[in-house]
RNA sequence: GCUGACGUAGCUCAGUCGGUAGAGCACCUGCAUGGUAAGCAGGAGGUCCCCGGUUCGAUCCCGGGCGUCAGCUCCA
């Protein structure tokens, strides 16, 4: 039989072969696994298909075989040491795996090592694995009889046509769909990461499991790049370098809010200085509306209905209040305020301003997850005609402001989600109108079914950091329904009245959790244009003093942000700080310069630009400012 | 919100088997007036998260609360 194997041409084998003899004849000796239109076959699997292609661990698909199998080698090594613990479910994740169970006393992670340890043995054991198909009746009386209720549970769960298979490996069995590696002994690497709590299928009524997390590499060199990331993340961590940096601090009597300290607000100003100098040529137009409304407008807008848990409500001279997550009503507020012309359509309004969010407490994380946040926020009021205009320019903004920060993104689509409001077929029109935006602008995206707003489906962005990780940022929000709901109209061009469509969009998203992601992303050394302080001067004695405090006079008025540091150290030690500092510029004044009108400028990362008149300083940096450079030292800067 | 761990100086952390605490960095002062990543000496700084309980005595043990962290769920 003859199978076509993409990359490496057609290969001839004998009838009732298994893919590892195909493996075996192309000397691949690292698949794992082989992919077969959409289908997963472990390598001992008979040869059935007529075209595969081999998956390695470069290949996503490959690598969670690979870890599917780890979190099986765990499981096994945990039912050696606790044969009454209960296993519920191990998939593989984007970073290792892990393993729900039920332990008969719960563990810590100084329980870890000894699993390890055992999982250590199985590996080096070296167990085929092998698959086989099961009956219903069997499966249940098999896992019944096994001590495993989440077992039988799951398969309970199960379709009735379902094909039920269990893997197994030496001594241990585990229902499971597959796919596996032929043999536990290709797992080279594996380290137990950490244990938590988690829910049998995240039902919170039920019973506590505990999560075993680990990760597994094919090899040691590999395993420990992993670790290095995570202790680089570590050292770019915002909860440590924020406050570090002097930009923000949080204080437990107000968990979920941020202290903006002046250094961190010069941050938050220079972004919402690059957004309005985006959108104000665009024609938003920024507002300021009230933060506090009584609850009718929450009825109003639907989200006394769907968003009441997420809101900080309270109680004045007998009246039910709520505290503004959203600027959206009060928007419509302002557009139902006078007659409106389809003439001032698309009608654009932005609003930088504070809004609140009753996160649960166990959700709040540094800037990334907090209850005060304020958006670059804005609503466009327009002809439903315009729905593609408004929402390409949309696009358009996304692109400027993550290639300003050179991080790529990701478009996901949301659709309608279980809790909404409107008519389904607005649903049907919004969505086909999102969907069709990204069409016409021939842009990848993914579909993300369920996860709009309860108003509308949305495109949301995925943004990804210097150390390859991924955020949610963005969104950029259709609705239909807000308009309908508060009544809005507009006069068209025949007299008639309309109802107007609304497009809500955030570029940066939340400015707090931008600013999180930016102080991991630039791991706190801040390109100049958005750097704190982009300058520090250091006058080399008490001498030159005067003289520095004329040159900070003149870059101030050069509009750049300037510090002096005329402590009475050696050069040596300032210096020192002003790297700590992460300042971008160093410029040093001693009897040489003074004489001279110049400076001698260091660049953050020690790289030494001597002596330059003041003069020339400026106007490089103003022109660096300008053109929002990404420098002095952009990418994955080592910290000392 | 739920499960678990943690909470000591501005920061990172030690310590007290129950007798009210210490280091490094940062900060302040003095000496040294200095040339590109730590000069020398001294000083100040604490409600050991909060409230109760046990005890002659609690930062330490117990209970409750708050906060933080790791997850679950949720999300900009």
């Amino acid at each position: 039989m003859r199978v076509d194997v993409v990359g490496a041409g057609a290969v001839e084998l004998p009838e009732g072969a298994v893919y590892a003899d195909l493996v075996a004849r192309l000397g691949a000796e690292q698949a794992l696994a082989v992919a077969a239109g959409d289908q997963v076959l472990e390598l001992f699997r008979p040869v059935t298909a007529a075209s595969v292609r081999l998956l390695r661990f470069t290949d996503a698909k490959g690598r969670q075989v690979f870890r599917h199998t780890a979190a099986h080698v765990l499981a096994q090594a945990v039912k050696r040491l606790y044969p009454k613990a209960q296993l519920a479910i191990g998939p593989a994740t984007d970073e290792g795996f892990f393993y729900d169970i039920l332990f008969p006393e719960p563990i810590s992670s100084a329980d870890l090592a000894a699993i390890e340890a055992e999982m250590a043995r199985v590996v080096a054991e070296d167990h085929p694995v092998s698959r086989q198909e099961i009956s219903r009746q069997d499966a249940l009386a098999w896992f019944t009889q096994a001590g495993e209720p989440f077992k039988v549970a799951l398969i309970e769960a199960l379709r009735d046509d379902a094909v039920i298979t269990t893997y197994r490996q030496g001594e241990f069995t585990d229902l499971c769909r597959g796919p596996h590696l032929a043999r536990t002994g290709l797992i080279k690497a594996l380290r137990l990461t950490n244990v938590a709590g988690a829910y049998f299928q995240g039902n919170d009524q039920g019973p506590m499991l505990q999560r075993v997390y680990g990760t597994a590499f094919p090899s040691d060199d590999e395993l420990e790049r992993h670790f290095f990331l995570i202790e680089e993340a570590k050292r770019r961590d915002h909860r440590r370098l924020g406050p570090e940096l002097d930009l923000f601090s949080f204080h437990d009597v107000a968990p979920g809010f941020a202290f903006w300290h002046p250094k961190g607000l010069a941050l938050y100003e220079a972004l919402v200085g690059f957004s309005r100098s985006l959108q104000q040529p665009l024609g938003y137009q920024e507002v300021s509306t009230p933060w506090i409304y009584k609850t009718e407008l929450w009825q109003t807008s639907g989200h006394a209905a769907h968003f009441k848990d997420n809101m900080f409500l309270m109680e004045a001279e007998g009246e039910a209040f709520g505290v503004k997550p959203m600027n959206c009503p009060g928007h419509c507020l302002l557009f139902s305020e006078t007659t409106r012309s389809y003439r001032e359509l698309p009608l654009r309004i932005a609003e930088y301003g504070p809004l609140t969010r009753r996160e649960r407490s166990g959700t709040l994380h540094g800037l990334l997850r907090v209850r005060g946040m304020h958006q670059d926020d804005t609503h466009t009021f327009l002809a439903p005609e315009q729905i593609e205009e408004v929402v390409a320019e949309a696009l358009g903004l996304v692109d400027a402001i993550y290639e300003a920060f050179a991080m790529p993104i990701e478009i996901h689509f949301s659709t309608r989600p279980a809790d909404r409001m409107g008519e389904e077929a607005l649903w049907d029109r919004a969505e086909a109108a999102l969907e069709g935006v990204l069409k016409e602008a021939g842009r990848p995206y993914v579909t993300d079914p369920g996860e709009g707003a309860f108003y509308g489906p949305k495109l949301d962005f995925v943004a990804t950091d210097a150390l390859g990780r991924r955020w949610q940022v963005a969104t950029v929000q259709l609705d239909f329904q807000l308009p309908i709901r508060f009544d809005l109209h507009y006069i068209d061009r025949d007299g008639r009245q309309k109802t107007p469509v609304m497009v809500h969009h955030a570029i940066m998203g939340s400015l707090e959790r931008f600013i999180g992601v930016l102080v991991e992303h630039f791991a706190g050394a801040f390109p100049l244009w958005l750097a704190p302080v982009q300058v520090r001067l250091l006058p080399i004695s008490e001498a030159e003093h005067e003289s520095a405090q004329g040159v900070r006079a003149t870059l101030q008025a050069a509009g750049l942000r300037v510090e002096l540091d005329g402590r009475n150290e050696k050069v040596g030690y300032r210096i020192r700080h002003a790297e700590k500092d992460k300042v971008p510029y160093v410029a040093v004044i001693g009897q040489r310069e003074v004489e001279a009108g110049t400076l001698a400028v260091r660049e953050r990362g020690g790289r030494d630009l001597g002596a330059m008149p003041v003069k020339d300083f400026v106007s490089e940096l103003q022109h660096k400012v300008a053109s929002r450079w990404l420098g002095p030292g952009h990418h994955a800067e080592e910290s000392r």
